[in-house]
DNA sequence: TATAACATGTAACAAGTTACATGATTTC
DNA sequence: GAAATCATGTAACTTGTTACATGTTATA
């Protein structure tokens, strides 16, 4: 239910339509989630079925197809502090597939493995230039990239040290 | 591909059938890989197909249903290189749901707030004294273990990182 | 005048999970 | 004799993606 919750979330700050949303997702939170436009077009129906949302308006600019604006319910206003206090209290660490390649690291000789591990380091160096590029945003929300640029730190360093011990061997 | 690479990495050690491949990934690398049973069935009909694998032998231990197991081809062995060297030169930093609650802290109020994360907090040390219990492990799977470790101390300094600051306010 | 952005959606597909089905053997 | 483990698999379901369809308006 996190995508829920942050459709939610959104809509209880301002009113917004699904291509508004979906585009400020992808613009300031794509580092963190990934969603796609028939996705949230989905759950917005689904979650104004479900009540928690409500079309407030169809704004027609000229002809193009009309704007439905969303508006948080009551109920959504309810769904929200219970999904945010769950999504709080709890955590579920990722899965790392990067990780499968390390388990069969001495298949490899260790000049190789660091270079592809070199490889590597430059491809997690570059996100966290882009990370760090992400425009500084009010209240919390500037979390979410604090949190990735920390993640990306650890990575590099977790790294270098694998690459150090090969070198050593 | 990661779960192909992780299944041919296995059998490139030694011959295995499905449910002793699934015991070892849940037991071994439940931390970072959870692979289910109809998954893991699923996949070595499909590498067999492929001609990746080949069932060796059809072990019959009294009446019960007979062991297919498998040995890794020539070919499998060249698509375990192809997909360990593509593995090791890329990164794709894994998504973090958790970090949509985060963004909607300042909805609720600094005390309620430091008592929800507290409760994460233990979730994460919870999990972290879980990924230190498991035995040590001979080569370089242990470094999946090691990973895991490093993340989640990230992870909890982070966090009392995120609750002190919320203490100052 | 071609391309990108605006705005919505449908339909087919992909990947993986859950629940179910079967039946033997070992352990308590 | 009940429960857990061994060993395989099928079928339905869930979740989300990709590709497609439609047409308008702004921009290069």
């Amino acid at each position: 239910m996190d995508r829920e919750l942050l459709l939610l979330g959104l809509l209880r700050r301002e009113d917004m339509h699904g291509y508004q949303l979906h585009e400020f997702i992808n613009q300031n939170l794509s580092s963190c989630v990934d969603l796609k436009k028939p996705t949230a077009y989905f759950l917005l129906d689904k979650m104004a079925e479900a009540g928690w949302i409500l079309e407030v308006e169809e704004q027609q600019a000229g002809n193009r197809p009309a704007r439905h604006v969303y508006h948080l319910t009551p109920e959504g206003e309810a769904v929200f502090q219970r999904l945010l206090r769950e999504n709080l209290s709890t955590y579920h660490s990722p899965r790392f597939p990067s990780d499968i390649g390390l388990a069969f690291l001495d298949a490899l000789k260790p000049s190789e493995a660091i270079t592809l591990l070199n490889r590597r380091r430059d491809s997690i160096a570059a996100e966290l230039a882009n990370a760090m590029a992400v425009p500084a945003h009010p209240g919390s929300s500037q979390l979410v990239i604090e949190h990735l640029v920390r993640h990306l730190r650890t990575e590099i360093d977790w790294l270098d040290e694998v690459i150090a011990r090969l070198g050593i061997q």
